[in-house]
DNA sequence: AAGAGGATGAACT
DNA sequence: GTTCATCCTCTTG
C-alpha cells in the first residue's frame, strides 16, 4: 500500500529515514514502471542542522519545495550533473527531508538499465544519489512532485518489509564536511549488508 | 556582474 | 588515490 500523509508529516526527521529503508519508491514515466527497494538514506533537519540547504531557515527558490507540505518531492541539480531525490518531511513551514541514497532494483530493471546505460546488475547501476536518481527516471523537472495523490507518478509503497534495528547500519553523512560540527550527526541509515548502499564514507571522529 | 563551491560519479593512474 | 566534468545557486559588491 502507499505510504499516506501521515508517514511523512511528523517531526522525527532521523526516525523517518530509517522508516524508508525497505519501503519502495515507485516511478511510472512515460508508461515505465520502475520501482526500487530503499536501502540508504540521511536525514537533513532545518532549521540547526548546518548540513541542510535550509540551515537557518534559508527560504530561496531552490529551498522552497523543503518548506511545503510533507509527501513532496524535493529533488536539485548537484555538482550541475547529478540530480538528487529528497522526501519532504514536517509539518508545512518545517524544512526537513531525506535524502535518498541508494535502491535495490525491484520491478523495471531494462528501465533503469537504460536509463544508466548499462547492460548488468550491480552497484553501478543505483547505489548512490546521483545514480539512484537517475536510474528511476528523476530529474530537477520533478521537483515539488506529491508523492500522496492517487494519480502520482512517482510514490512509495510499504510492501511489508520488516527492517530490523539491528539489520540497520548508522553512520555519518557523506559529502557534508562543510558542516561543521554537524558533519559527525550520525544520521546516515542503510540496510547492513546490501549491495546497492553507496560506498561513500562520512567523517569519522 | 562576478566568483566560488557543491548532500557526486566516472575515468583515470 | 586523483582529477575533473558541468551548471546552478547563493553571496558579495
Amino acid at each position: 500500500m502507499r505510504l499516506s500523509a501521515s508517514f511523512f508529516d511528523r517531526d522525527d526527521v532521523v526516525q523517518i529515514a530509517q522508516d524508508l529503508l525497505g519501503k519502495y519508491l515507485c516511478t511510472q514515466l512515460e508508461s515505465e514502471l520502475s520501482v526500487g527497494r530503499i536501502v540508504e538514506t540521511e536525514a537533513y533537519r532545518a532549521p540547526e542542522d548546518r548540513a541542510s540547504h535550509a540551515y537557518n531557515n534559508r527560504l530561496t527558490p531552490r529551498t522552497r519545495t523543503m518548506f511545503g507540505p510533507p509527501g513532496r518531492a524535493y529533488i536539485y541539480l548537484c555538482y550541475g550533473i547529478h540530480h538528487m531525490f529528497n522526501f519532504v518531511t514536517g509539518a508545512e513551514g518545517t524544512a526537513h527531508a531525506v535524502l535518498l541514497r541508494g535502491i535495490e532494483p525491484v520491478e523495471g530493471l531494462e528501465f533503469m538499465l537504460k536509463r544508466r546505460n548499462l547492460s548488468r546488475l550491480g552497484p553501478k547501476l543505483s547505489a548512490g544519489p546521483g545514480v539512484a536518481c537517475k536510474a528511476l527516471g528523476l530529474s530537477t523537472q520533478y521537483d515539488g512532485i506529491s508523492l500522496l495523490e492517487s494519480d502520482s507518478v512517482v510514490w512509495v509503497e510499504d510492501r511489508g518489509d520488516i527492517v530490523s534495528p539491528k539489520d540497520i547500519v548508522q553512520g555519518t553523512r557523506v559529502g557534508v564536511a562543510y558542516a561543521g560540527e554537524d558533519a559527525f550527526l550520525p544520521w546516515r541509515f542503510s540496510i547492513r549488508g546490501n549491495l546497492y548502499v553507496s560506498p561513500g564514507k562520512g567523517l569519522a571522529r
